[in-house]
Parts: structure tokens; sequence; C-alpha cells
DNA sequence: GCATATTGTTTGCGTTTGCAAATATTTCAT
DNA sequence: ATGAAATATTTGCAAACGCAAACAATATGC
């Protein structure tokens, strides 16, 4: 078979990333979070505080870029920053209460976007796309 | 079962995505071409002459950043930008000869990677990945 | 304990991006 | 045939981005 560029994993991956993400953006655009703010709301609740290059790595946002996002959710009192003083070198972030709002607030419209996205999958189908871009994943490491 | 952000399939498409897509612009960095500019390479080298609409459509790039990044490639002689005098409002993008042979000089690092990306996986499971993908594709215009 | 290497974050800077407005052409209704 | 709507592309502009360099702190080897 020969190889079609649109029928590729790094094609149809990004086809579907960008699109999802164009609409996530619009959906956030009520409450003044860009779609990587959300990431950082998400990823912080879920899993709780975290060094800028943990985070970074999480969300898989540059970590210059981040550096100046963070700043501007700091700003916008999302977010703290605190170097430790037993380690100045790095920067723990966590959520505010308001951080931590804005949220759970948000989580319905992820909540609707997962439900839709596998809408015509049924559970076993699920599992396996997510196991199967896991994988894909992992295999990143070998290119 | 609770939602998980980091199990989304957005999270995970935008991971895998983000991941493959840095590692490819690495790898292009000798021949002088972006990411952007080899999708478009790769799209005409595959199904031809298209207008800009159908290409933006087709490599999931907005359609101002791509009608500057045409520009850059025509001047680039890479492709060329056509107004047909039947309708002259739309613009025919081509490739040229050297973008052609640009485009082949890229196959074998396109194959590269598909192969690496599944190279763990089987080919009933490579093709129920790329089924799901497209699926998960179809669904977003339900968003 | 001191110089050097390593780790972690921020900043400078040029490029790319996306939205909205402007522009150009074609289509449609009357 | 003419004006209004629809389609297709480009351009202005401000924000976001990525790389490389700068900066800061800790860890390591001697």
């Amino acid at each position: 078979m020969p190889y079609r560029f649109t029928e590729s994993v790094p094609y149809l991956l990004n086809r579907a990333g960008v699109a999802v993400a164009e609409r996530f953006t619009r959906r956030l655009e009520d409450y003044d979070v860009s779609l990587p703010m959300y990431r950082v709301l998400a990823v912080l609740r879920q899993t709780g505080t975290h060094t800028l290059g943990e985070l970074s790595a999480m969300v898989s946002v540059e970590m210059s870029t981040l550096s100046r996002l963070i700043g501007t959710m700091a700003k916008r009192n999302l977010v703290t920053r605190d170097r430790p003083q037993d380690n100045a070198r790095i920067v723990l972030i966590d959520l505010t209460d308001d951080g931590r709002e804005m949220a759970d607030k948000l989580m319905p419209i992820a909540t609707h976007f997962e439900d839709t996205l596998v809408s015509n999958l049924d559970a076993a189908q699920v599992e396996t796309l997510k196991a199967l871009l896991r994988q894909v994943n992992q295999q990143v490491e070998k290119l």
C-alpha cells in the first residue's frame, strides 16, 4: 500500500486536534480563557501543584510560552507562583480559589466535548482509541 | 467514571499531535521547510491543484495564515498561484517542479514517521486507530 | 570549599498566527 | 441589466509562539 499523506497518523491526529481545539477555543471565549489557559487550569485541578517544567510537559506548551502565560494567569488571579525557600530555582504553580472556581465552571464544557466526540462509539471502542493514542505517544520517543 | 482531563480525547490528541509535530519540524530544518509548508507540499503532491480554500481545509491552517504561507512558498518557487480567467476570484495553487522535487525528497521522512509511530501495532490495530480518528473527526461537526 | 556543570525559569527578539476588515469577483433576484 | 448577497482571497494589526541567550540556584568533582 502506497503512502497517502491524508491517511497518515500525523495528518489524522493534527486534523482532529486542530478541529477540536478551534471549537473549544470558541466555547471558552465567554470566559476570557484561552485554550492553553484552560489546559493549565484543568491539569492543576486534576493533579494539584506543579513546577513550571512539569506543567510544560503535561500541557504540551513550550516553557517560555508557558512562563508568560502563567504570568498573565497570575495577574488575573487564577494561579499562584511560589518559589519555595528550600529550592529557589523552581516555581510551584497552583490554583487560586478563583482559578479552581473557573476550572469547575469549565468542566461541563469539557465533559460535553468528550461525550460528543465519542458518542458514536461504544465503551470498548473508546478505551481502544485512548489506548492506541497512548501507544502512539510512546512511540514518539523512538522518532 | 469521573472525568479525567489527562485521559480525555482532546488531551490525548493534542499531546500526540504536538509531540509528533515537534519532531517532524526538527527533521525538516535541514530543508528550510516548515511543518505547514510540508503539509501543503504533501497535499498537493497527493491530490494535485487546489484552491486556497480547499487547501486551507485540507491542511487545517487558517486561510489568512495560509495565504501568506503560499506567498512565501511561491517566492521560493515551490508552488504557483494562478487566477484562472474564467473565475478570477479563486486562486489555484500547484506544485512547481522544484516543489515536487522537494515533496519527493521529504517523503522518506514521512514514511519513517508513519512506520515508527505504529511499529508496535499490527495492521488491524493501525486500521482501527485510523478509523477511530476519522470517526472522532466526524463527530467534531456535532460540537 | 571552590570552580564547574547541571537544572530550572525568564527575557529578547523575530516569526507566525488568528481575527476582523478590506478587497475583488461572481451569483442571484428582480 | 443592476443592485444586493454570497464567495474567495488578502491585508492590518495585535497577540501568541519558539528559539536562543541570559539569568539564577543547586548539585558535583576535585
